[in-house]
DNA sequence: CTGAAAGCGCTTACAG
DNA sequence: CTGAAAGCGCTTACAG
């Protein structure tokens, strides 16, 4: 109330707009701004009595900390940074939602930035949130050792995401791409097909390169396999999907590097003509959910996304803790999910697929 | 290089990860840290020759700038929240691209939160961002006018997006729900459908009530109409569909308040044996991409949510900029996509759905 | 238990 | 064109 006739912004005046500081309150409540401080972060110190005043008069002011003056004296944002290479699909999406759950349990807020088609977007990126986030999780192409080394300060924790660097000095988190590539590499055989064709994603891509990579060393001796290049959209998977309903001699099933050049891939065999998997089977990664909903449903290989960006945080807020121990490399299990367009008889497939009247 | 004995920390010590402030920039330079500030921002009154020279420096200190100090004199953090209800799905993933695609395009750091099962984490969300913020992006369905007059500082710009709040004291972008489901329902009396069912969204959703006026307010006295409870999930959709299975008297068309519930009402028709659009009509709100992939592909009401993202985020920073006037509220409109869910004759249909032998 | 004071890393009038 | 100094809004030893 005490309203200085001369002062030129109203700061205590609870009618306009302005900004309400740690000195508002302070005189408002007849205490140091010290012990508004102390009252409000909930230091042991505090009397109950002084605390419930305090916080009484803020609430009042509606006062909200600058958190700005607060993070530059406490060396903390309590914000943590995602780089991520683009925003667009469902696997962005599950994976910022796995983020930012496990950002929200932590009481971390989550600062995102997206669409870095080359690596000097991704620089300025990188810069723009340094100096503005207690750590980073980091997902893109464009990032290897060299251009960490570059760019990022060392002191900064990071965890990289489903990255190919392999330095000593960074930590990560990869989905088993390797892995999963080859458990349905193997189950394709163990359907016995033996004739094979892939779509391959991107070649700079590493997961793209992983699942290859998976599929080429899962490859027995009994069985034949050829490479049809993709880029990971649907559009080339419809490309592949063409060309091999032109072929004469075609393969038995078809493993695309990704769900959404499955998806392409049936279409130009429907199209054609083909059945799947009666005339050729067919099967992708990534378990989009799109893949339960098409006909015939995919089989496919279960990436959990969402864990990824939980994982990914956790192990970020345990190197914020802590920078002692040695970065570490953690790597995602996935998991074959049968559905019907590699096997007729398989219980997966959804009703909509086989239509009757009653 | 001038590097003093006994300085306790090594603060232009290249080697380890000591921050670098913009006092070591300036002694390395040999000048005031006023010139660095100058030369690194931009200044006009710096010679060509220091700027370079301070510039150099900085690269080489590899000198990021603590974003919270240079906020708390500047009064901007150059970073704009989004708080969201969720991140599940399609609708948010689009509707995060458009705010972060728009936000970069301005230079704004994106800041985002979401999960708020109720007001009270709303309001903690809220209080979080605030001082953390230039402007604010709001979408949920616990804000109110009330909530907001009790939670928000009255200065921090703010752009509702798909709101009920009708306060003249706040803007907003909203999707046009009513002219969506209007045109829709008139799109489906044209076709000459007469008889109606309605698969509701929840009852405290504003879209799913503004979708439902647009039907009720659309039907004609010719056609009759009946609702059935649901609440944006495709389960509700599936339940919903069995009721319609076992009905004798069957409405000629359905129409759900949104994607997802159609997909779900179309596996219970579906599995009941029944013919979509033969023997009833299906039509969504959405345009969630599954949409165009499902059997047969689903009418439905296109809403482009990264625009309505993008058009957000521009709303907030017009405010941003200049607060004087009143706030607007303003609105995105929608289209029909006529597909075969609702017309056996429809162009629209995809290959995937006429398979057959060449 | 509380207050006065220093200081976090910047930017910006104010002089020169 | 450049520098010295004040100050942004907080927190935290340091005294009492």
């Amino acid at each position: 109330m005490k309203t200085f006739t001369f002062e030129p912004t109203c700061r205590t005046g609870k009618g306009n707009g302005t900004v309400v500081t740690i000195k508002d309150v302070a005189r408002e409540a007849g205490v140091s701004v010290a012990t508004v401080s102390r009252a409000l972060n909930g230091a042991a110190s505090v009397t109950a009595q002084t605390r419930r005043h305090v916080a009484g008069v803020a609430a009042r002011l509606r006062y909200v900390p600058h958190g700005a003056a607060r993070s530059l004296v406490t060396r903390r944002t309590n914000t943590v940074g995602a780089l991520l290479p683009d925003l667009f699909g469902e696997f962005f999406s599950e994976l910022i939602r796995g983020i930012d759950l496990a950002a929200r349990a932590r009481g971390l807020q989550l600062l995102v930035s997206s669409s870095h088609g080359d690596a000097a977007e991704a620089a300025a990126a990188l810069r723009a949130m340094q100096g503005r986030v207690d750590g980073l999780l980091i997902m893109s192409p464009h990032v290897d050792a060299r251009f960490l080394k570059e760019h990022l300060a060392s002191a900064l924790p990071t965890v990289l995401m489903n990255s190919s660097v392999a330095d000593k000095d960074y930590a990560s988190l990869n989905v088993d791409n390797y892995g999963g590539a080859q458990a349905m590499t193997r189950h394709l055989l163990a359907q016995g097909y033996r004739d094979f064709a892939f779509i391959t994603g991107p070649s700079d891509n590493f997961d793209a390169a992983e699942r290859l990579k998976g599929f080429r060393e899962s490859i027995v001796a009994s069985a034949r396999a050829f490479l049809l290049q993709g880029d990971f959209s649907e559009e080339s998977g419809y490309r592949a999907g063409r060309q091999l309903a032109a072929m004469q001699q075609r393969p038995q099933a078809v493993f695309a590097a990704n769900d959404m050049m499955a998806i392409g891939c049936l279409f130009a065999l429907t199209e054609a003509g083909l059945r799947v998997p009666g005339d050729i089977a067919l099967a992708g990664f990534d378990d989009i959910p799109i893949a339960r909903y098409i006909n015939p449903p995919l089989t496919t290989v279960r990436v959990r996304i969402a864990d990824l960006g939980h994982g990914a945080l956790e192990h970020l807020v345990a190197r914020m803790e802590t920078m002692d121990p040695p970065p570490q490399r953690h790597t995602l299990a996935c998991e074959v999910v049968p559905r019907a367009s590699t096997d007729d008889a398989s219980d997966a497939r959804l009703p909509a697929s086989t239509p009757h009247r009653p």
